[in-house]
RNA sequence: GGGCGAUUCGCUCAGCGGCUAGAGCACCCGCCUUACACGCGGGGGGUCGCAGGUUCGAAUCCUGCAUCGCCCA
């Protein structure tokens, strides 16, 4: 034995000394003496608070399998890691841990001390995510690491603001926002959840002024709104009530008059036909307001309770001023009926409190001059979805684009940089002002700085930029990094954030990277949509739902390998995916068969048998065939990875590693390195044997980095790669034309091998059928249709007896039938049909193997009648590419020649 | 209401104009054949959701329908 190592490759033992290699020997940071161009990622920065999920752990092994390829393409490439502030999830997380632990509000620590409890917090745990990132190999920059708060991302923060601000693209005004009343501030639209629950619809009337006995009836599912509307609107044609348009209605328990309008985006005939519109507490409404320029009455405070515009109800909460106004209304003969009615609750993502549609005063980023660069970037080409499709989410996004509440009331974040003196005059200022300090423009002293923060977005849309580096300058010129690595090609991220993030990265590029010429400003150029992560049953992995699957777990039971290459053996362009342990199980155990199939050629093969063996010079069957797959294989694999074909690249591996090198030319070395085989058949076997370990090597490494370099150093260590050759992880991608190129010959070789393993199978199965022992072993005759082929399984006689299990008695092109022999029929195109004889003395099951042999005939016939039919028709002999044509007729005579023999041999069998 | 996606063997999915529609898992039969039982050999199993259409030719393209899922309003 050459050389020995264990018969399992051992995850928990290899992962972290590999990792910390890489680490230290500078593996993770560019190399700027790269040739090839460059490659760029941004991971996008999970939440501090997060942990690992399947869908971080999908996202992130399709950005290391990427950047890992490029780099080893020969390009420098760059992967930026970090984390994001999250600031409505982080300050809960941390409002609720110290209100558990110590029995105090955010309120009684007030706002510094809550802040730095919230960095204390943040110091302990915020890096967990990034250490879950390293277990599953991420080969990013970790020197560059990056979190949305630090000091030179908030600086960023600050000057796109100021910029904007001065560019008179942030304002500030009353808007209805989604409130959270128990977190007392302003949600985004993405932090909210809808759920259907069962509610109510209540049907009120409200009298008609001046006409006593009539009403209008209204049907809502939050009557306690009432005491806030300022109109009814009905549809201009609605019979039941077109009639009233233009008068006015008393708002019952108010008993305020507010008017009856007209309004064709009402659905006719819908419910009542009537529609009271509360402006301060619905967002439909409240694009009616804006068109009838009604008044906007808010009738909820922060909490959530009436307030003094709610008359006698104020001080209520929103649930027992619906119970007393439900009351107050059925007292009064107004409560017409009530009906059982499914509605869509909207829902905060923190509190889980019902959101609240609520006016508030709000700053804003107008969105359309900013969306249009980015809108054309898609159009253009400058960035590309993959899938495509996504481009229309984005850009139907773009197009119809709502103005941005950045602003939230909220402690943890970046502070709005504006002050305001006496008069309410507000300022952006990009260093702070200090209380009593005169106003830029009004010369009166500040007063106070805007309480809130920014929305975590209007930091996160930076991050392109910001990590490398805006907006310093280094004399007078863009800081190093972003002129060197802006933009970037690649973003892989979800396509819930398409335009959440996706798009507002797009914008601020354009917006900000003004180093660069306009159309050259696009963050990356290509945008890669994952796939959402399902359970095996196909539900969203949730919380609630308890089916999500760890990933820490996964790679603590089967290894970082083993989870990254089922979640590429399963991504198919985006489509989601379905996960399971299994799947894990299954990858593991393809690594596993990696690691044996390497393990066998250490233990058989010693360096001095491949010294100076040129692999051009292989000429026997099995050597060229199995250097042609693997020709294939390189170019799949190189053409599929930079194209995120993932499912395609990694199929094609386990394919050619478990199918064509284990199954078949492992099994064909065992012979081929016999001790009696002539030293240059087994020279080179031994030489293509390495050869296709090393390219493997290289070709599995960027989905299964770990268990590769652990080989990389045994290959190494065995003297197979130079000593002086670089880590894996920075070796040269395979070149598919370093291998024997294609040519007429090998492509004879690759047919005539594929002829041999129909007859191998074939063989195989007349032993099963004839249940001869596993260990015995039986003669065979085979007759072949052509001389080519009896010189070529003369020449694999000896591999070719191993894997049939036989002794080939007979080889010819004709030869007699044995007497009690079982027979089959192959067919071996393109060269005919081959004849196989297994002499069993009286074992054989005559009828069941008539059965069979009939089925087979019956399937012969069926198939030449469909070809005759198709080459009968005219059209199609006419019409069809002449190769398609010839195909047909080839396959005709095949069939033709193996029906032949299979009805003689039916006809003595009887 | 609008948009997107899916529907192919028991399960999960490839294939997206021309091989007898493939794979993995599961299942059945036989094997510890010293690289691997996380394995080896053999086998059964599908009128490609339904209905039309285009084409010499449709699982594949078009139209409609059905069912399921996601997103937006």
């Amino acid at each position: 034995m050459a050389f020995e190592i264990p018969n399992r490759f051992t995850p928990e033992e290899a992962e972290q000394r590999l990792f910390a290699r890489w680490e230290s020997s500078g593996a993770f940071k560019p190399d700027e003496r790269a040739a090839n161009g460059r490659f760029v990622v941004m991971i996008p920065p999970p939440n501090v608070t997060g942990s690992l999920h399947m869908g971080h752990a999908l996202n992130n092994t399709v950005q290391d399998a990427m950047v890992r390829f490029h780099r080893k393409d020969g390009k420098e490439a760059l992967w930026v890691p970090g984390t994001d502030h999250a600031g409505i999830a982080t300050q809960a997380v941390v409002e609720k841990k110290l209100f558990k632990e110590r029995n105090v509000t955010r309120e009684q620590l007030g706002r510094d001390k809550f802040l730095a409890e919230v960095w204390a917090w943040k110091e302990q745990y915020g890096n967990r995510i990034v250490e879950q990132l390293r277990r599953m190999g991420c080969s990013a920059d970790y020197s560059r690491l990056k979190f949305t708060m630090d000091e030179d991302l908030s600086a960023a923060v600050r000057e796109s603001f100021c910029r904007l601000f001065e560019q008179g693209l942030i304002y500030r005004g009353p808007r209805l926002v989604n409130w959270d009343c128990v977190l007392q501030t302003a949600v985004g639209d993405d932090e909210i959840n809808h759920e259907t629950r069962k509610g109510k619809l209540w049907h009120l009337r409200y009298p008609v002024e001046g006409a006593p006995g009539e009403f209008i009836v209204v049907a809502t599912t939050r009557p306690e709104t009432m005491l806030g509307d300022t109109a009814v609107v009905v549809h201009p044609d609605e019979p039941r009530w077109k009639h009233l348009i233009g008068k006015r209605v008393v708002l019952p328990l108010m008993e305020r008059a507010i008017p009856v309008l007209a309004d064709d985006t009402v659905e006719l005939g819908f419910g009542t036909g009537a529609v009271k519109v509360t402006p301060g507490h619905d967002p439909n409404d409240y694009a009616r307001g804006q068109r009838f320029k009604l008044p906007i009455v808010s009738v909820f405070t922060d909490t959530g309770r009436i307030n003094e515009h709610g008359g006698r109800y104020q001080g209520l909460s929103r649930e027992e001023a619906r119970k007393r106004i439900v009351a107050d209304l059925e007292a009064a003969g107004l409560l017409e009926k009530t009906v059982d009615h499914e509605l869509s609750v909207a829902l905060s993502d923190r509190s889980g409190s019902v959101i609240e549609p609520r006016i508030s005063e709000q700053w804003f980023v107008q969105m359309e001059p900013l969306a249009k660069p980015a809108i054309a970037a898609v159009k253009s080409g400058a960035l590309k979805f993959v899938p495509e499709r996504w481009s229309k989410v984005y850009l139907d996004w773009l197009e119809n684009v709502r103005d941005w509440c950045i602003s939230r009331q909220l402690w943890w974040g970046h502070r709005i940089p504006v002050w305001y003196d006496a008069d309410g005059t507000p300022v952006a200022s990009r260093t702070d002002l200090k209380l009593g300090d005169p106003h830029p423009q009004s010369g009166k002293p500040i007063v106070r700085q805007d309480p809130d923060v920014l929305d975590t977005w209007a930091s996160s849309w930076l991050w392109p930029i910001a990590t490398l580096g805006w907006p310093q300058t280094e004399g007078g010129k863009p800081a190093r990094d972003l002129a060197r690595y802006y933009p970037t090609q690649f973003l892989s991220t979800a396509r819930e954030i398409i335009y959440l993030w996706v798009a507002r990265m797009v914008m601020a590029g354009y917006a900000f990277a003004d180093h660069l010429p306009f159309e050259q400003r696009v963050p990356f150029s290509t945008c890669y949509i994952n796939a959402t992560v399902l359970d095996a049953q196909g539900r969203r992995m949730s919380k609630s739902l308890g089916n999500g699957i760890d990933p820490i777990d996964m790679i603590e039971k089967y290894g970082a390998d083993a989870m990254r290459v089922s979640l590429m053996l399963l991504t198919v362009e985006g489509q989601d995916i379905r996960f399971s342990e299994q799947r894990v199980e299954e990858a593991r155990n393809f690594v596993n068969k990696f690691w044996n199939a390497t393990r066998f050629v250490l233990q058989k093969v010693a360096r001095d048998d491949v010294q100076g063996v040129d692999l051009a010079g292989a000429a026997r069957l099995e050597d060229r065939w199995l250097l042609a797959r693997l020709r294939e294989t390189v170019e799949t694999v190189t053409a599929a990875l930079p194209a995120c074909r993932f499912h395609e690249a990694s199929h094609a591996l386990r394919r050619f590693t478990w199918n064509d090198f284990c199954d078949w030319y492992v099994e064909i070395a065992k012979v081929r390195l016999d001790p009696a085989e002539p030293a240059e058949s087994r020279r080179m076997a031994s030489a293509i044997a390495v050869k296709v370990i090393e390219t493997l090597c290289h070709l599995l490494h960027p989905l299964a980095p770990f268990v590769t370099e652990a080989l990389w150093g045994h290959l190494k260590a065995a003297g197979f790669v130079p000593a002086s050759a670089k880590e894996l992880i920075s070796a040269p991608w395979p070149k598919a034309s370093d291998l024997p190129a294609r040519t007429a010959a090998i492509d004879e070789a690759a047919a005539a091998m594929a002829g041999l393993q129909e007859i191998t199978g074939a063989l195989r199965k007349l032993r099963a059928d004839n249940k001869v022992a596993e260990h015995a072993t039986v003669p065979a005759h085979v007759k072949l249709p052509a001389d080519r082929l009896v010189a070529v399984l003369r020449d694999a006689q000896p591999w070719f007896e191993r894997l049939a299990r036989c002794t080939l008695a007979g080889v010819a092109t004709a030869l007699p039938r044995p007497p009690d022999a079982d027979a089959a029929v192959v067919a071996v195109p393109p060269f005919g049909a081959a004849e196989l004889y297994l002499p069993l003395a009286g074992l054989i099951d005559k009828a069941a193997r008539a059965k069979e042999i009939a089925k087979r005939r019956d399937d012969l016939a069926k198939n030449i009648a469909a070809i005759e039919t198709k080459l009968g028709n005219e059209g199609f002999v006419a019409r069809a590419p002449a190769d398609v044509v010839a195909r047909e007729r080839e396959r005709l005579a095949a069939l033709q020649d193996e029906l032949a023999k299979v009805t003689r041999q039916l006809s003595e069998l009887a």
